[in-house]
RNA sequence: GUCGCUAUAGCUCAGUAGGAUAGAGCGACCGCCUCCUAAGCGGUAGGCCGGAGGUUCGAAUCCUCUUAGCGACGCCA
């Protein structure tokens, strides 16, 4: 089913090319293919509703001026049965088309039929995708750059959702490997510190220093007293572990469902290793001879199949070319690495029938995306499947200065101060207005007032208001019947039919945000939609005006409340009755 | 050094299948509620679209070079 936007947009490429047939056939233009032309939205609507650079870009094909080749257009240009009334020369050798009432009349009768289903689309054509998501480490608390990645994710999965796409989430959780083990290993050394003092043992570099470990292991030893000291350390470490890891995901569950981030599942890397599907995929890389030994360690050769994922090849300092680097799956210790047990994950995605994974990553790993597409050709599949959403890190700022994030120092802003300090409408809002690439500043000292200038409540308001005008109206015995299209053809005021035209855009604008993998123009849509229905409030009177063109402002009035909910849905923003 | 992201109004940013006079919010200044929510609306001021070349009817947008900021280049994840 084709979107109202994308109708008009295919009735005007129709009426053209049978125009120029027209002309042709006429003799009035040369029997020349004509070129792919666009139609686009101009600027300025003293230009038309549409625009369309046909006669511009056909001028060099058809040897002619473009002025005088799109007079030979609109000549024999029919616009009958179209939602357009009128068409004109301007310009360079655009042909402006002006839409007509009838448009605006079907596009608010479709809306109020539609209801919640308005903006949906079947564009993805059921499709299963897979995005992953946060997915951070359960040795510590999550961090700002883990709430703009749920931010994101969640609404990108949203979008693609409304896009006809069957949406799955998913969070991966790294319960093995080096960082458990190194979790282990600070638990052990704070556990040690709590019941024989600070000086007892020295806390390594490179442990995890952060007050969360240290409240685990005194809570431990209050549970278990000292009993573990005289274990054998490895004993002691994954008792430690087995104590405090449920813990930490339970917590990350909790702080997720705050943010209302709801996953279909939450994955455990440990299934890999005890399955088999780690020592599988390492294997089958072996078998196809992308692997070698060196130090001690398995490396695989990760040129063979990332090259042609990266954009042009690495000159190193010397000047000379080099391919990709090559990855450790099994460290020397014999422990596979992160990236051997990405590879089983990912080989696991797939072997579940998903058509795409998107993958929401930091965009400090964007070195890896190219070995990582590579690696899923290395095995067999399809490394184009894989789409990698790399985001920008939130640099968090207090009194001005850059905040480091490491768990290390203990000293990151948490999701969970976060969540506690900024409502979750103004946080999903604000994570969600700029592209994923772009870096965002955050500084918590300001947090506060960012949230009361967030633009979301300026989008709400435009909902609450809405409300408010069929409370009063209510309250004066005035509700809205069924409007035939004669009676909202009269929604003809420039505020009336340009925030018309934004809402017949909705579901063009949920695909383009889906294809670009980027839920950013969401937020800036709903903006642009309560803009256009504050600048209506202020022009046209819904109360005390007379009945027909009363009732047409009233389903004007919930047409856009059923998208301003709709988008807000979307976004899981509340959509408030009143402010 | 190489790769990625970024550069548009005082500030934060929209604006790429190349389009008509480059937009919005915040901040500043001036206005608008005896009338549906003023958390709103209108107006004024504010621009060498980082810089230099190129491609063409036309470039903020595409290409080349260049400058600046951030990030990545680990048997970390």
């Amino acid at each position: 089913m084709l979107t109202i936007a994308e109708k008009t947009q295919q009735q005007l490429k129709e009426a053209i090319e049978s125009a120029v047939a027209a002309a042709v056939a006429a003799g009035e233009l040369p029997n020349e293919p004509l070129p792919d032309f666009t139609i686009e939205v101009p600027a300025d609507r003293k230009n038309g509703d549409f625009a369309a650079n046909a006669a511009m870009v056909s001028a060099r094909a058809f040897r002619k001026a473009p002025r005088q080749i799109a007079e030979s257009i609109v000549a024999p240009l029919s616009l009958d049965n179209t939602y357009f009334d009128r068409a004109e020369v301007a310009g360079p050798g655009f042909l402006n088309f002006f839409l007509s009432p009838a448009f605006y009349a079907d596009v608010v009768a479709q809306v109020l039929s539609a209801g919640d289903a308005y903006g949906r689309s079947d564009f993805g054509a059921g499709k299963k995708v897979m995005v992953e998501f946060v997915s951070a480490n359960p040795t510590g608390p999550m961090h700002m750059g883990n709430a703009r990645g749920g931010a994101l994710g969640d609404c990108l999965a949203a979008v693609l959702d409304a896009a006809g796409y069957e949406v799955w989430r998913e969070f991966y959780i790294n319960d093995a490997g080096n960082q458990i083990e190194k979790f282990g290993l600070s638990l052990d050394i704070r556990y040690q510190q709590h019941l024989r003092g600070e000086d007892s043992v020295q806390m390594p570099e490179d442990a995890y220093h952060g007050d969360d470990i240290r409240d685990h292991a005194a809570a431990f030893a209050e549970l278990y007293g000292d009993r573990y000291l005289a274990c054998e350390e490895s004993e002691r470490r994954e008792a430690l572990i087995r104590y405090a890891l449920p813990l930490n995901i339970e917590k990350m569950q909790k702080d997720m469902g705050k943010y209302r981030i709801v996953y279909d599942r939450w994955f455990t890397e440990s299934t890999l290793h005890e399955n088999g599907e780690l020592a599988e995929v390492i294997d089958l890389l072996t078998e196809r001879g992308l692997t070698y030994e060196k130090d001690g360690a398995l490396w695989y050769k990760a040129g063979e199949h990332g090259e042609k994922y990266q954009g042009k090849k690495h000159t190193n300092r010397d000047g000379v070319e080099e391919g990709i680097k090559d990855e450790v799956l099994v460290r020397a210790n014999g422990n596979p690495t992160y990236f051997a047990a990405d590879i089983a994950y990912h080989r696991n995605k797939f072997a579940r029938g998903f058509d795409t994974c998107i993958d929401v990553w930091g965009a400090d790993h964007h070195g890896h995306v190219a070995r990582m597409k590579g690696a899923m050709d290395a095995i067999g599949l399809d490394g184009s499947r894989l789409q990698v959403v790399l985001m920008q890190l939130v640099r968090l700022m207090r009194d001005g200065e850059v905040v480091r994030m490491s768990k290390r120092s203990g000293k990151a802003i948490q999701l969970a101060d976060l969540l506690d300090e900024v409502p979750v409408d103004a946080a999903r809002f604000f994570f969600n207005l700029r592209e994923a690439s772009t870096q965002m500043d955050f500084d918590l000292g300001l947090a506060i007032e960012q949230s009361s200038s967030n633009p979301v409540y300026y989008v709400q308001y435009a909902h609450a208001r809405i409300c408010s005008i069929f409370r009063t109206l209510a309250e004066d015995g005035v509700t809205l019947g069924t409007p035939d299209g004669g009676v909202l053809s009269l929604l003809n005021a420039p505020e009336e039919t340009e925030l018309i035209r934004h809402i017949s855009s909705y579901a063009s604008e949920i695909i383009a945000c889906a294809k670009a993998t980027d839920p950013a123009g969401m937020t800036r849509y709903a903006v642009e939609l309560a803009t256009l229905f504050h600048k209506f409030y202020n022009a046209c009177r819904v109360r005390g005006v007379d009945e027909p063109l009363q009732q047409a402002r009233m389903a004007l009035c919930k047409a856009t409340r059923i998208v301003l909910k709709n988008v807000l849905t979307l976004l899981k923003i509340e959509a408030p009755e009143s402010m």
